[in-house]
RNA sequence: GUCCCCCUAGCUCAACGGAUAGAGCGUGUGGCUUCGGACCACAAGGUUGUAGGUUCAAAUCCUGCGGGGGACGCCA
């Protein structure tokens, strides 16, 4: 058990006494952020002060009292806080515990027996994934790492658009407006040609909406199997899936347990359809059109067929949960994906749950804010993306370029940069709210100083080199020592590491672990600035504070590892 | 028209209803004859858009107003 926890659950017994049954209010076991108020505070007191219709410092001093702990010293400050200052002995001994646990330090098995799918990276076809994709990428493998160390099943699944109006629109385009003797250069380079393809469609159609009908026709065609479609479209999928594979394997992501795209699940559609008509009152045929209908709920009319006969993705969804829900039997299904979609999800779960598909709050949307640029919005139509590898190329030669400055020497300079370059890009993206919008700029997508990805690698390689040089230590029990103020705030922070790894998953955000990683970096900076490890003269003293810096490396390493970032020993 | 989100230091962002609102960048000053300076220390910088309300306690919850963005189009 953590000893946030433990506090808690120390506390509540210590209330429970106190009150003799009066109840427990709603009180909080937190960090304070002034770290001389101690290392964990509760506000008990101050909750319970009304119930006992008491002053709360009175309740406060009562209750420490009987809080009193070999472990933790505590205290009552007012206005009626409870503040804890865990003794060096307790620290001391934890470190062990941490030592011991090495690489499945932080690791637990409260997810086990369920599962739980997480959707990210979203890729259309016959489009290169661009820095827009990122997000959307590193938080779902971020997400996946995170319930797979919490013992619990993490499948992911890339959910590919590979189906829709769009491309009924890059079908009628090919058809007509490229020549038959022009098609190998398509085949040479598919991603270049086929964007400036949608580009020029696009603009046609805007030019003259009514060629949009065009589109739609194509795409009907090609879901009723017409056999020219199907296989233009298959040759797309097949070059496109390629793409996919190659750019989640330079991300680094974990790989994926499923590949489906949304054309998979045509064959399910037609029964929703009837099952949704059959069994759901809301649903409803109008002028050819299936629709559901929400608007009592506030959510508008939800389609699930055009009047033209085709799918939306709105049902291609449906089929995916039912999909899902069979095979998986998920605990949760969560869909990585921006803000902009909120309402189509809210419509999605709601009208799964009506047709009985899952329970409330099965799935979820985890959304985030969407990413532009200083120009505004990135748009494939408007060719004013920014592809996902011209921003790892970049970011790999600027860490090239750094090494070569900072560290001539280095071995594998080529292999650290990769490592570097990406890490500066995904805790860019890892390091923030996923709920705020972001703006993009190279400047602070590729910084390399300061609370950025590389300061992490690079606090980790250092305290490497220290553990290099010191050889091999053993613990053992050191009881005459004093920590000093800053050896006790980095062991009271290495501790915290279980329960925010627990706040990241309860959350969904990445970035309660990344402020947390920042964190500690720094503290351990500021530590070994401060008091040297090698040099020490105690011989216990020296011991311990090596004991500290390999703990420290393992949380880091670890946390690290959560986050999708590599951690390079020498950069 | 209906609904959702955002507004915190010059800039980019943190802050689970709690104590003196914190970081990074930028600016200024200082620090390796001791473990790699992608580092560390110190300083300046704030009426948390605004007006009310709830609470022992509000950046955080509620309401109004102002400003910005997004969704609701048989696009995905």
């Amino acid at each position: 058990m953590n000893l946030h926890d433990a506090l808690q659950e120390k506390i509540t017994g210590a209330v429970t006494e106190y009150t003799g049954g009066l109840g427990i209010p709603d009180f909080s076991v937190e960090v304070p952020e002034n770290t001389e108020h101690g290392d964990y505070a509760a506000n008990a007191a101050l909750m319970l002060s009304k119930l006992l219709g008491r002053p709360p410092m009175e309740i406060a001093n009562d209750l420490a009292q009987k809080l009193a702990d070999e472990r933790w010293e505590v205290s009552a400050a007012p206005p009626g806080f409870l503040n804890f200052i865990f003794t060096d002995k307790m620290l001391v001994s934890a470190l062990e515990e941490i030592l011991t646990a090495g690489e499945a330090w932080g690791a637990s098995n409260v997810g086990a027996g369920k599962s739980v799918i997480v959707e990210y990276f979203q890729l259309n076809i016959a489009k290169r994934p661009h820095i827009g994709h990122l997000r959307s990428a590193v938080i779902g493998d971020a997400l996946k790492r995170i319930f797979q160390s919490q013992g619990y099943t993490a499948i992911s699944d890339t959910h590919v658009g590979d189906w829709g109006t769009q491309f009924g629109i890059l079908l009628w385009a090919f058809k007509t407006l490229v020549k038959e003797e022009d098609r190998h250069i398509y085949e040479e380079y598919p991603f270049e040609n086929l964007e400036k393809l949608y580009e020029i469609a696009n603009l046609r159609i805007l030019q003259t909406p009514e060629l949009r009908e065009y589109g739609k026709e194509e795409f009907a065609k090609l879901e009723r199997g017409d056999r020219e479609n199907r296989k233009i479209w298959e040759w797309m999928v097949d070059v496109s899936m390629k793409k996919l594979k190659e750019s989640a394997e330079r991300l680094g992501l974990l790989p994926f347990d499923e590949h489906k795209g949304e054309s998979s699940y045509e064959k399910d559609m037609s029964l929703i359809v009837e099952d949704a008509l059959k069994k759901d009152a809301a649903t409803r045929k109008e002028d050819g059109a299936v629709v559901v209908d929400l608007t009592k709920e506030k959510l508008d009319e939800a389609v699930l067929i055009k009047s033209d006969g085709a799918s939306t993705y709105v049902l291609r969804d449906l089929a995916t949960i039912q999909y899902r829900k069979k095979e998986w039997k998920f605990w949760k299904n969560i869909y990585v994906v921006d803000v902009r979609q909120s309402h189509h999800f809210k419509q999605l779960f709601r009208v799964a749950e009506l047709l009985g598909y899952e329970g409330v709050g099965d799935s979820e949307h985890v959304e985030f804010g969407f990413m532009s640029l200083p120009s505004g919005a990135m748009s494939t139509r408007k060719g004013t993306v920014i592809a996902l590898d011209a921003l790892l190329d970049e970011a790999e030669r600027r860490a090239y370029d750094v090494i070569r400055e900072k560290n001539p020497e280095l071995k594998d300079a080529a292999d650290v940069a990769k490592q570097v370059g990406l890490g500066a890009i995904k805790y860019f993206d890892l390091s923030r709210n996923r709920k705020s919008d972001v703006i993009f700029e190279w400047e602070k997508a590729l910084s390399f100083e300061g609370n950025t990805g590389p300061y992490l690698q690079y606090t980790y390689a250092r305290l490497k080199s220290i553990l290099r040089k010191a050889g091999n230590v053993f613990f053992q029990p050191i009881a005459s020592v004093q920590l000093s103020s800053i050896e006790h705030k980095l062991i009271s922070l290495v501790l915290r590491y279980p329960t925010t790894i627990e706040n990241a998953l309860l959350d969904r955000s990445p970035h309660i672990l990344a402020a947390y990683l920042y964190e500690l970096a720094s503290v351990v900076n500021e530590f070994y600035h401060a008091r040297p490890v090698l040099q020490e003269k105690n011989e216990q003293m020296r011991a311990l504070r090596i004991i500290l810096v390999t703990v420290t490396a393992n949380t880091l390493r670890n946390g690290l590892d959560l986050l999708g970032i590599a951690t390079p020993e020498e950069m």
